[in-house]
DNA sequence: GCAGTGACGTCTT
DNA sequence: GAAGACGCCACTG
């Protein structure tokens, strides 16, 4: 038990639990933000796993094109398109519009 | 224990 | 400039 393995799960919970409203991030920064090299894909298999978190806004967490890739992933994959909507987030599609003007990096909140 | 897959990103052709 | 392939680590079958 002294393992717990979930510690980078939550590590990247922690992340997302701070993205503010009407801000999204991409998998590699959050990746990059952990210091995980190329661990997007850990970053995305943490996110599937957010699931049994809550608190965890996974609409606001896309890929490096700002396409709602994981939207499939959410029980209404429309409520993840309207929830970034209603925070003031421009979707078209599956890709958000303007996505650099919301884009938020954690390495902005240390640096 | 091995092989396949995955909510991505970067390199190479 | 665009498309394809590879790489990373973790989980499932």
């Amino acid at each position: 038990m002294t393992k717990n393995k979930e510690n980078h799960f939550d590590l990247v919970y922690q992340v997302v639990r701070l993205i503010p409203e009407g801000k999204v991030t991409s998998y590699g920064a959050i990746a990059n933000y952990l210091g995980l090299k190329s661990g997007a894909r850990m970053v995305g298999y943490a996110m599937n796993a957010s699931h049994t978190q809550e608190d965890i806004p996974a609409h606001r967490v896309v890929n490096r094109n700002g396409v709602l890739t994981g939207k499939h992933h959410f029980s209404h994959p429309e409520e993840m398109q309207k929830k970034l909507e209603a925070e003031g987030v421009k979707v078209e599609g599956d890709q958000i519009q303007n996505f650099q003007a919301h884009f938020w990096d954690p390495n902005s909140l240390e640096l």
